[in-house]
RNA sequence: GGGCGAAUAGCUCAGUCGGGAGAGCAUCUGACUUACAUUCAGAAGGUCACAGGUUCGAGCCCUGUUUCGCCCA
């Protein structure tokens, strides 16, 4: 093995293998629940990014987890077909040839995208298996396949059937750089300043009377149809019931009463505008006031317009705005900031406009989604984001979804041009009228909303509508984990759809993770420039060290900022643990085989007394570990499962354990040093397994170089604890202690580090212990073997030596010479009222009658026992200051 | 306007049982100690945003305040 670990020539090579193998393909047992994920489908418009890397790491943890529980488990990938964004990404790619979409034709653009989506689905594909995505792909699916178009067509004709679907001409979002509709959530607000225009609206049957409005959009005058003001208003009460004059168009329009006038907005006057403002639409219904509808498509005036007709709507807003300044109707012109919607795709402002579109009819939809988080059948990691979803579900409007887009799942709606009827169809083409059996059919031209089919990806990608082997056996799927950001658009329709066609809510647990920002903590965008792309920082540091960095760096539900710096914490991390199985191999004899260690597992679990105290200690510690693990991956903490790993591996096993076991190894008596490599080999094995899902290419490299049972790591089992050592844990504290402070006070007295010294241990009754570890004190703490004494006690103590007390043990060091005896008694002195001062605050604590009545036993019992070894220490200490005052 | 989150070491963040404040990076001192300089040993560094409250005990629970960010309307 080289001496560094480099990822570049392991992880696309055992990934292969993988892959080849069949590892990500589950295999079907009835017997036994299936653990199942639904990847979400990244979007075909480009490439990933590190949320997606996330996603994976997230996913591909509790995936390769539940593998090597011995569950079938099942990760089915896909990829989305993005509607309005894939068409906005190939309109904008085929611009720069100088072409548009409407210029080639339906046909013919449709061919472009579909090239577009074979490229990017395969670069989508690879990326995943760059970030050691373990799915299975042979269950890949496009949210354009013939089978979820089939059941997009199933849904809609479903819920058209139950009457929830609908068409109708409405107040709807509308993007006129798209020319298309859009739902409520693809309109994104921003606050922007803009300009408030005060314009005076002349009474029809006054001479030089007004009643001024205040508008953001003074080209929307052209649509108003009347004027309103709050009915408690006195200002303008006297108006109500009257007729004011449009300008410009010069149309007669009332002035009325309406509650949801703000009077505190502008004059406390507002213009009406139903067919271009949500409010004023509402006023409009509540007033049966005309709609007048001034846009075309493309955001041009349309023939209402009068003299604007034909002009685009800023360019008119200009110079209806100069027109009435020449007028005279113009008051003033404010400053103003709103809140403005924009396309969530193209940023164009979006234009509330009616027209006739394609409606879900949610309510009936959303009741059983609420009632299923409500009742526990849908839990959320973190459990905040419940209450986000239930504001959001119990505020829900219908949703729109038709899209005047081509890209898309067609509206299976076909039109009979001989007897006028319109009939929704599951199948592909309607090749005859169902009323009139006429032929001469269209279908709708509008797409669906792309989300109509996110909404449906749990059980489409299952084969549903069709009972098949694969839905039956694998949904309900388990987790739904995904990005906060889209849990409305996607998370709560696939909750609605999920329960609405097939009677059973999609996943039981929804885990939601934050999103991962920049260093200066600002949302990565393409247009920012700040995007890092996750293969190039796989290229640098391997996929482990993202995956490591992305799982320990986060909380669930929290946003991150990534630093380079962190991922290269995790690359180091992997360096550390390949040297660390070159360590273990380079010591293994040549026939070292997995029986032999599990022979030596098995007369240990009999008589652990024949283990070193070392030995026992880190075979505790990594069953606490792995204990610890299970609960925390239960409870979907997997950061802190990855710190505890990281700490386990480098911080016990590494600093500790290894060196400690050079010195067994070295020991000369060869029984030691066979235990010292079962050991060393079993812990590095089993930590290797509950590492795997976090680290998963590195692991496998090294589990193939050790000897090992079975094929591979991947599909290696789980390891279960055995029970824990409490006394080797407690007894080794000391000693480490012991070692820590030996080192500090070398580095104190700046002795040479390669200098071995003398020391004297006074450990009482713990001598015998002490004694059989004197190789670690050796070895550690760099004490001269043949100048080490341990003994019970010591009747005359050294005067020209450090003393160190630590818990149950007192050390001498005589370093001739360094001594400095001033320097010494301020050393003792500062520790001592260090100590009094603890002393002090455990002492209150045990007195106080509260503490010891309330207080659970076990922890008043600690604080006993701190006292008393806070006394000792205190006691020694101070005698040795006495000594060294004589 | 409503809701949510964040505020802990110089930086980035953990701290999910209410029981002696942690990690990584950066800084300082020292080391090529035969797995690893992608390393090792040691040090320094904190009024856990602020003010109250509950509790024997609060970074953690409750109330209020400030600053920043996000979502919804």
């Amino acid at each position: 093995m080289p001496k560094n670990y480099d990822h570049n020539s392991v992880e696309q090579r055992l990934y292969a293998w993988w892959e080849e193998r069949g590892y990500f393909t589950p295999r079907i047992d009835p017997d036994k629940k299936p653990f199942v994920i639904s990847m979400p489908p990244p979007n075909v418009t480009g490439e990933l990014h590190l949320g997606h890397a996330i996603t994976a790491a997230l996913q591909d943890l509790m995936i390769r987890h539940h593998r090597m529980l011995g569950v079938p488990t099942l990760w089915l990938p896909g990829e989305d077909h993005a509607s309005i964004a894939a068409q906005y990404v190939v309109e904008k790619s085929i611009a720069k040839e100088g072409l548009t979409r409407e210029g080639l034709g339906r046909e013919k653009f449709l061919e472009q995208v579909w090239d577009w989506m074979g490229k990017y689905r395969h670069v989508i594909a690879q990326q995943h298996r760059r970030l050691g995505t373990s799915c299975d792909w042979t269950r890949e699916r496009f949210t354009m396949d013939e089978g979820l178009a089939r059941a997009v067509r199933e849904a809609f004709v479903r819920l058209y059937d139950k009457g929830l679907i609908y068409r109708g001409s409405y107040l709807v979002n509308w993007c006129t750089r798209c020319g298309t509709a859009l739902s409520d959530l693809e309109v994104e607000h921003e606050e922007e300043l803009s300009k408030l225009y005060f314009v005076r609206y002349p009474l029809q049957d006054g001479q030089n009377d007004y009643i001024t409005v205040a508008t953001t959009r003074p080209e929307t005058i052209l649509g108003d149809s009347a004027v309103a003001v709050h009915p408690d208003d006195q200002r303008h009460a006297a108006l109500v019931g009257r007729m004011a004059m449009l300008p410009v168009l010069h149309r007669p329009i009332p002035i009325i009463a309406d509650a949801s006038v703000d009077p505190a907005f502008g004059t406390g006057a507002v213009k009406v505008t139903p067919g271009h403002d949500p409010t004023d639409y509402d006023i409009g219904q509540r007033h049966h006031l005309p709609i007048i509808n001034i846009l075309n498509d493309d955001g041009t005036l349309n023939e209402n317009a009068g003299p604007y007709a034909g002009q685009d709507r800023l360019e008119a807003r200009q110079k209806l705005v100069d027109e009435l300044q020449v007028s005279g109707l113009l008051v003033k012109i404010d400053p103003h900031t709103h809140a403005l919607g924009h396309c969530q795709r193209c940023r164009t402002v979006v234009e509330p406009r009616v027209s006739t579109q394609w409606f879900v009819k949610i309510q009936p939809l959303a009741d059983p989604a609420i009632a299923a988080a409500r009742d526990g059948r849908i839990r959320f990691v973190p459990e905040r984001f419940a209450k986000t979803y239930f504001n959001w579900m119990e505020g829900i409007r219908d949703w729109c979804i038709s899209r005047q887009l081509w890209w898309g799942h067609r509206i299976p709606v076909w039109y009979c041009d001989d007897c006028g009827t319109m009939s929704p169809s599951t199948l592909e083409v309607l090749r005859t009228c169902p009323r009139c059996g006429g032929s001469r059919l269209h279908q709708d031209p509008d797409v669906l909303d792309t989300w109509f089919s996110s909404g449906l990806w749990p059980f489409s990608t299952l084969g549903w509508p069709e009972d098949t082997e694969d839905l039956r056996y694998f949904y309900p799927t388990d987790v739904l984990e995904t990005a906060y950001d889209i849990l409305f658009f996607w998370v709560a329709r696939m909750i609605m759809q999920g329960i609405e066609m097939t009677g059973q809510v999609p996943f039981h647990t929804v885990y939601l993770h934050g999103l991962i920002r920049d260093e200066k903590g600002q949302k990565m965008s393409k247009s920012k420039g700040n995007v890092v792309d996750p293969l190039v920082v796989i290229n640098d540091h391997g996929a482990d060290a993202l995956r490591f960095a992305l799982l320990t760096g986060s909380t669930p539900g929290n946003d991150m900022k990534l630093s380079l710096q962190k991922v290269e914490g995790g690359r180091n991390f992997a360096n550390k643990l390949w040297n660390a199985a070159r360590f273990v191999l380079a010591n293994l004899p040549e026939q070292f085989s997995v029986q032999d260690v599990e022979r030596e597992v098995a007369v240990w679990r009999e008589r652990p007394a024949l283990l070193s105290l070392a030995d026992r200690w880190i075979l505790s510690r990594h069953n606490r570990l792995i204990g610890e693990l299970d609960r925390l991956l239960e409870q979907y903490q997997f950061g802190e499962a990855g710190r505890q790993l990281y700490e386990f591996l480098w911080g016990e096993y590494c600093d500790w354990y290894i060196e400690i076991s050079k010195a067994q190894l070295n020991s000369g008596d060869e029984p030691t040093a066979i235990r010292t490599r079962a050991v060393l080999l079993h812990v590095l094995e089993r930590t290797l397994r509950l590492l795997h899902p976090f680290m998963p290419f590195v692991t496998e490299e090294i589990w193939q170089h050790l000897p090992h049972l079975g094929e591979a790591l991947i599909v290696a089992s789980w390891p279960q604890a055995d029970p824990l050592d409490d006394e080797a844990e407690a007894e080794m504290g000391p000693i480490m202690e012991m070692v820590r402070a030996i080192r500090n006070s070398r580095a104190e007295y700046e002795v040479e580090p390669s200098r071995a010294i003398a020391a004297v241990v006074v450990a009482g009754d713990k001598a015998q212990l002490v004694t059989s570890h004197l190789d670690i004190l050796a070895r550690l703490a760099r004490i001269d073997p043949a100048q080490l004494r341990v003994e019970r006690s010591l009747a005359q103590k050294p005067k020209q030596a450090l003393a160190l007390v630590v818990s149950g043990y007192e050390v001498f060091l005589p370093l001739a010479g360094l001594v400095d005896i001033e320097r010494e008694k301020a050393r003792l002195a500062t520790d001592l009222a260090n100590m009094e001062r603890e002393i002090a605050r455990c002492g209150a604590l045990l007195q106080n009658q509260g503490f010891v009545s309330k207080a659970p036993a076990e922890v008043v019992e600690k604080e006993r026992l701190k006292l008393e070894d806070l006394k000792q220490r205190h006691a020694r200490l101070s005698e040795r200051l006495s000594t060294i005052q004589e």
